[in-house]
DNA sequence: TCAATCACG
DNA sequence: ACGTACGTGATTGAT
């Protein structure tokens, strides 16, 4: 039987439209819409492989609705101008792909739609037709399946009717759907007066008399009061909104099928708009990929220990690279599912299942790091925690060079890697299993679930050798070889580690803060003379600014800005201010850290974060579930919260962070001597800054001066504008502007080499710090000013943070190996970008103390030393 | 899901 | 004339 899809343009552009965030291509064309609308297309495209497809647009010309009720504007709101913008593209783009376009004046979209479907549907054929429109609804029938996409932060996902969803879902059949509608009002908004009932009570009308006739025949028995005037008084209102709501589907359309044959749309000529459009992603459609059928029937399922057996012997020999995925139950989290291996252009799938255990599983996977075989995997800082080894000679994490070879993305997932490196699309995990985890998906289709880990094992082994040539390419191969990779048991080691709290400290704290926030609650509402949400901005903002008539004008795009820089100006003059700066501080720590961090509590009273390597632009870490980089320090209230995290019996903490790693940095990578100087005699850098530039002698410079000194040092390493150290120190941009001057006067080689850096990234498209790691910087070829200035300042700034990043890194690495080759107990488990914190068993203090100063200074060797401040403590609080 | 806010380096 | 400091993540309310 054949397949028909059917699309409908406008109301899919216009979902794309507002599902998708905003898009420009560099010559200023919004593209987002026209994006959306092809995610969709192609996503459907590749569920359906349909024998044929068309799309319908509506046409400017009045249609026949327009006759039959002069006010009718159409059933769709006005378009905003970017959208207008892309409609005539996407048309221009279907042509060039060969997809046929349907319009037909007179009529909208819908009834094209329609007549087709039901033209199709006769012929025999199954039916797609694909809208955002809920009207369609009315057209479904057993062969006749509308979908409805929705677009959700560029995930899309579609909902399915047939006739019988239909009813399910709204209680009444495709045909009373246009009944409901006519009762509902909407989908005629512009006729004034149409009876608008809630959809609780259409639904319950239609249920209990069956149609729109049937009501007015029975209107009499109708109780309500209300509602039977409402009905009685808008009859005619509610057939003509039935009239205009009902999708014609005898409209005069030409139909030729030969011209909808779906045939290859990947032509030349779309090329060259897809390139346009710089969508990128897309492109690897028009390139001839891996033959999907070919691959799939080398893929293996393995349930049988002999044969597990076998392939584990096969692959343990095997002279080419060996790709290998560790599947783990979402839920429990340490049993196995399975795991995939690949070997030249087969896998197997090797299901946990009787014999075949975790253990055997484990063991097997030690087996094959321990061997010589390279291995090419992915994410293996959780497979290294099932394995406890932290040798990672031989084995490629492809998520790990991936990242270094492109560290702005936000999609390091095996698909994506296998689109870009092996120009192979395969579905996605959700296009096999919907929502549905994987350990739930081995039971209800195991075949999937095999097809889907043994794509990710071939992905990685044939990915693997390719991203190790680009990072050759690159001259990134050391970066990765003795920075990320050997990186990556730190961290895994430092998540099973993690660190522990005091549950009853944090309650006590807890329970102290709501006490607090609640008599702060009290006083403000009492101040402001009335009740509101002070933690909704915008309910705070009409509070403050409407009702009790504040100075201070709007800032944000929704309204008042009530963020803490604004308040703080208004606080000293109105105490209700400062009480809610008060509120806000409370509050914050109650909820992201008093509470916030009781649900990552383990049975051993330890919380364990996870690391992530390939989340920054500039090679920092981050840390998140929870978030242990943040926890806070700068207020002493919120402060008092590190006094939950403690070390285990008989331990301390050892706490170093580097003194002012990124100034020294940048004073190495200038080479300026003068501020090389200073780093050599140890001297209070703000301060020197602050007496040549400003021209005071060293000691007469005050605590004024040095602060504002500090503040543009902290500006130059951030990629220095005088807006934004205007606005850090409350002066005017002019004398910022005066500061960064003198500044550049002072330290002349610093000027050079910031403007070097951007002249290098024009040229190259990238910077990079001094271990090679790269940052690309495609804003400086924006044609948007504001674009290019932000390119500037990451230019400036990222090989700065980047290098500083490179450091710790390493230190991290020596600290971790010295701490292992010397048999030691004591523990890394936390860092803090330019902070190392180590659980140290109390024997074992001395010993390091002395492995943190010396591996943490001499990590790098640069033009200035390294210096670092060590505190020990009893708890987070007195460590730092 | 997004915007605003605020915690850290 | 534009409208900004660099890098992150969690919580909240509003949609």
């Amino acid at each position: 039987m054949s397949k028909i899809v059917l699309i409908d343009g406008h109301s899919i552009l216009n979902r794309a439209f507002f599902g998708v965030p905003d898009l420009t291509n560099s010559e200023g064309l919004h593209t987002n819409a026209i994006y959306g609308f092809l995610n969709i297309l192609f996503k459907i495209l590749d569920e359906e492989t349909p024998d044929y497809l068309m799309v319908a647009f509506d046409v400017k010309a009045p249609t026949f609705r327009h006759q039959m009720y002069s006010e009718y504007k159409g059933t769709r709101k006005p378009m905003a101008d970017e959208l207008r913008q892309q409609v005539p593209v996407i048309k221009e783009v279907l042509q060039a792909m060969g997809i046929k376009i349907v319009e037909l004046p007179g009529f909208e979209a819908d009834d094209i739609l329609g007549t087709v479907a039901k033209r199709s549907e006769k012929e025999g054929m199954d039916v797609s037709l694909v809208s955002g429109d809920r009207d369609l609804l009315q057209i479904a029938t057993d062969k006749i399946k509308i979908r409805i996409p929705k677009t959700k932060g560029g995930k899309t996902q579609i909902e399915d009717y047939y006739s019988k969803d239909v009813v399910e879902k709204y209680q009444v059949d495709p045909i009373t759907f246009i009944d409901l509608k006519a009762l509902m009002g909407d989908t005629a908004d512009n006729i004034p007066g149409v009876p608008k009932v809630g959809e609780k009570t259409a639904t319950n009308l239609l249920v209990t008399y069956g149609s729109l006739d049937d009501i007015y025949e029975h209107l009499e028995e109708v109780k309500s009061k209300s509602i039977h005037e409402t009905l009685k008084e808008n009859r005619e209102l509610a057939y003509l909104s039935k009239k205009l709501a009902t999708i014609e589907i005898d409209a005069p359309v030409e139909l030729d099928y030969s011209e909808a044959k779906v045939h290859d749309f990947y032509t030349d000529e779309a090329y060259k708009y897809f390139k346009r459009l710089e969508f990128k992603n897309m492109l690897g459609r028009f390139e001839k990929g891996v033959d999907y059928s070919e691959i799939t029937g080398q893929f293996t399922l393995v349930e049988d220990y002999d044969r597990a057996a076998e392939v584990f012997e096969s692959v343990l020999k095997a002279k080419e690279d060996v790709g290998l995925c560790v599947y783990i139950n979402e839920e429990t989290k340490d049993e196995l599912i399975g795991i995939s291996l690949s070997l030249n252009d087969s896998a197997w799938f090797i299901k946990k299942w009787m014999f075949i255990s975790d253990d055997y599983l484990i063991s097997m996977i030690q087996k094959l790091f321990a061997s010589k075989v390279r291995i090419n995997t992915y994410n293996l800082k959780d497979i290294l925690k099932l394995t406890e080894t932290d040798s990672v000679e031989n084995i490629n994490d492809i998520i790990i060079g991936a990242y270094l070879l492109n560290p702005l993305k936000n999609d390091y997932s095996v698909n994506d890697i296998g689109n870009e490196y092996l120009k192979l699309l395969v579905k996605e995990k959700s296009q096999y299993f919907g929502k549905d985890k994987l350990f739930a998906a081995v039971d209800k289709d195991i075949d999937s679930v095999c097809e889907y880990a043994c794509f990710e094992a071939f992905i990685c082994n044939k990915s693997g050798a390719i991203i190790l040539e680009a990072l050759k390419n690159a001259n990134m191969l050391s970066l990765y070889n003795e920075i990320e990779m050997p990186l990556v048991p730190v961290l895994s080691s430092m998540e099973v580690e993690g660190i522990k709290v005091l549950p009853d400290k944090l309650a006590e704290f807890s329970e102290e803060l709501g006490v607090k926030i609640d008599e702060i609650q009290t006083e403000i509402f009492k101040e402001a003379g009335t009740e509101f949400n002070i933690n909704s901005p915008k309910q705070l903002g009409e509070v403050l600014f409407e009702k009790m008539n504040l100075p201070g004008g709007k800032k944000t795009k929704t309204g008042y800005s009530t963020a803490a820089d604004v308040l703080e100006k208004l606080s000293a003059e109105y105490p209700v201010v400062k009480k809610i700066l008060d509120y806000r501080a409370y509050a914050k720590l109650k909820s992201t850290y008093a509470d916030g961090l009781v649900q990552y509590i383990d049975s051993n009273n330890r919380i364990h974060s996870t690391f992530n390597q390939t989340i920054t632009a500039t090679g920092r870490l981050s840390s998140t579930d929870p978030n242990l980089q943040n926890i806070p320090i700068r207020m002493d209230l919120g402060r008092q919260i590190r006094k939950v995290f403690v070390p285990k019996e008989d331990c301390i903490f050892i706490d170093a962070d580097y003194s002012q790693i990124e100034l020294r940095v940048l004073a190495s990578v200038s080479g300026d001597e003068k501020l090389i100087k200073a780093y050599s005699e140890h001297a209070d850098i703000h301060s020197v800054t602050a007496s040549l530039v400003f021209h005071v002698p060293f000691e007469e410079v005050t605590p004024l001066l040095r602060r504002r000194a500090k503040a543009v040092n902290f500006g130059i390493v951030y990629g220095i504008s005088a807006f934004g150290l205007g606005e850090d120190l409350g002066i005017d941009r002019k004398e910022a502007q005066k500061y960064i001057e003198d500044y550049f006067v002072t330290y002349p080689n610093i000027k050079t080499y910031l403007d070097s850096l951007i002249a290098n990234a024009k040229e190259k498209g990238y910077v990079e710090t001094v271990y090679g790691r790269r940052r690309p910087v495609p804003e400086l070829a924006s044609s948007n000013f504001m674009q290019r200035q932000f390119g500037e300042r990451v230019a400036m700034n990222a090989p700065i943070q980047g290098t500083a990043a490179d450091i710790i890194k390493i230190a991290m690495i020596r600290v971790y190996n010295r701490l292992k080759n010397e048999k030691l107990k004591s523990k890394l488990i936390l860092q803090i970008h330019d902070e190392l914190l180590i659980e140290t068993y109390n024997d074992e203090k001395d010993i390091v103390e002395s492995i943190l100063r010396d591996e943490m200074i001499n990590a790098a060797e640069l033009a200035v030393k390294m210096e670092i401040d060590l505190n020990i403590g009893s708890n987070w609080y007195e460590a730092k």
